[in-house]
DNA sequence: GACTGGCACTCGCTACAGTCGAGTGCCAGG
DNA sequence: CCTGGCACTCGACTGTAGCGAGTGCCAGTC
């Protein structure tokens, strides 16, 4: 279609502008601020090709125009450049995850970070437990027939579960039983490990039988069933900047996607190495964000992944300062990972 | 101060109609929608008076009534009792706590069914560690130089940090360690431990010093120091219900403030045995929550407390309901929690 | 053939006047 | 002390008019 270089360049303006002021734009005001070197009336031409291509869209007969969710990829696949960071930036993100103590502590840390640099709601997925490893497996006796079962992965991630025994157990035999299932499991990756706890359970000598079934079931759902994603959430308030002109005024079905882990973990969990994905109003699968655009990637110590994590905002949203952003705390927080 | 019997009738259904319309309520409507047994001449009277003490005020010169914090605040104190729980509401309490695999999982299910029963925001506080007992120190070698410390306190909580250590130090001694920590500070309030650590250090063997020395450190941060209160929340969606009537147009603030934990904390941390809080409009202690009403309460196994929780609302809210329950799940979280 | 200036047209926004009606305060009478 | 009646207030809504930003089109120019 013909697309010559200055109708790309008046779609790039006319995002620009409407990013920037949050109005239609028009004609006039677009060479005002740019330097097009042609005419208004020529513009305009320009634009209605543009419109008619479906990039851009007039709200009202009389007004200025507006870029489409079409426009906006295009705009993000061939007409931006991404903006390098500020040096304030990079030194905000490293003070920021500086000092971080826990896991807990990054993850939180990162999403208020992102929050804070891109001015949108934040979401960062813990590392996924199917990417990791088993560290170490403890067992703590609470009472004779109750345990509790504490996995650290190698991510840093730690789950807890309590068991209830259907027969009483030893201390010696809780020895045991630790050191078996470090033994077996410890260093495999999870997704590895449903086969080795059917080998324990039956090859474990007869008088820990019961007991070790019972750990075998509940082991299995720590390591593979539950799958217990966690999320953090930072920035909902951003969604109110703007006044209630993004979002056709309803906040409604954001927040109630927002509250949904499902939801959260289909925006930014799905991610292959290397990639940052951005999904532009229409092209997000969830109904209730159809109004709004994601930008996500992944992260991990050094070059594998073992989360995501993005911003949501408007799609009027600053798409290259954005992608920077996000793909430089990924960077971090991967770096900050590998250290531990 | 003249406030008979019927004034505070009239008090009452205002509070009522204006809850359940959301549209300030004129004399006429009152006594047709009500058994006053008055003309609504009389109820202007009245209403005069109650208007004169601040109980209610006009929005507009030709409006009807609205009933200001103050008159919240007499309503339930004195004129609304307690709506007892319908069965399908017990029903539907016992139904969602029921099944719930560890703690993350009990405050998670609490958190949504406030929400989700109340139509309000929920907040959720962790068990307080401040609250807590030591029922078990771990520590998992990680490297010879490296140990992850992890901490369960009876009350289910799981905080783990990882030590980094001055100098190597063999699995027999990490052995020693373990055993001494839990000697020592097993079944211990937290409140308790920093005497005890300090002992610790003074005593144990010279060969151990510095790798005690350093892991006190970690040990005092974790029990003592980061007092790390976790809180839950969800139903944020609720606060768009009723258009933007409610909270004069912006959540803005409201968002902001359910951002910061330490706010949240505030609000349902602060709690007595056998008390339930309702924070009405101006009470708030907080700026930005100025137009919303909080209801809170301890929750705790038996009659111990170890968190509270509360929801957040416009101070137009169902205050009999919304107490009801508040304090049924309250209750309900005790008794589960008491089961482990 | 591409660009430009000019011009008529559209249509949302704002201001303004007029009407309607819910609700009030007050007062005289029961 | 309560009640019915009445004048009054004032926000909500409606319809009209003027303004102006922005457009599409066309004839003219380079």
């Amino acid at each position: 279609m013909g697309l010559d270089d200055r109708k790309l360049d008046v779609l790039r303006a006319i995002v620009e502008d409407y990013v920037a002021t949050q109005e239609p734009v028009g004609s006039k005001a677009l060479v005002e601020r740019h330097q097009l070197g042609v005419s208004p009336a020529t513009v305009r031409n320009d634009m209605a090709v543009l419109e008619e291509e479906g990039y851009i869209r007039q709200p009202h007969t009389s007004a200025g125009r507006v870029p489409t969710d079409r426009g906006y990829r295009l705009f993000v696949d061939r007409l931006s450049r991404v903006k390098p960071l500020t040096p304030a930036e990079r030194r905000a993100i490293e003070r920021f995850l500086v000092g971080a103590v826990d896991l807990d502590d990054v993850v939180h840390r990162t999403v208020r970070l992102l929050a804070q640099l891109t001015r949108q709601v934040a979401v960062v997925q813990y590392p996924s437990l199917a990417r990791s490893s088993v560290r170490h497996l403890e067992l703590v006796p609470i009472s004779t027939t109750r345990l509790m079962l504490v996995m650290i992965a190698d991510t840093g991630r730690v789950e807890q579960r309590l068991v209830e025994l259907p027969t009483p157990i030893t201390a010696d035999d809780v020895t045991d039983l630790r050191r078996l299932i470090n033994e077996r499991l410890g260093g495999k990756k999870l997704a590895e490990t449903p086969p080795l706890v059917q080998a324990l359970v039956d090859e474990v000598s007869p008088g820990l039988g019961p007991a070790m079934t019972t750990l075998a079931t509940v082991l299995l759902e720590t390591l593979v069933e539950r799958h217990e994603e966690r999320i953090a959430l930072a920035g909902t308030a951003n969604l109110t900047r703007g006044g209630l002109l993004d979002f056709q005024g309803s906040l409604r079905p954001i927040l109630e996607a927002l509250e949904e882990e499902v939801i959260l973990l289909k925006l930014i969990g799905e991610v292959e190495p290397n990639t940052l994905q951005v999904r532009i109003g229409d092209e997000n699968e969830i109904d209730n964000l159809r109004a709004t655009s994601v930008v996500s990637t992944g992260y991990g110590p050094g070059t594998t992944i073992v989360g995501g994590l993005g911003v949501l905002g408007p799609t009027r949203m600053d798409y290259p300062g954005t992608i920077a952003t996000v793909r430089a705390v990924a960077r971090y927080v991967g770096d900050v990972l590998a250290q531990n």
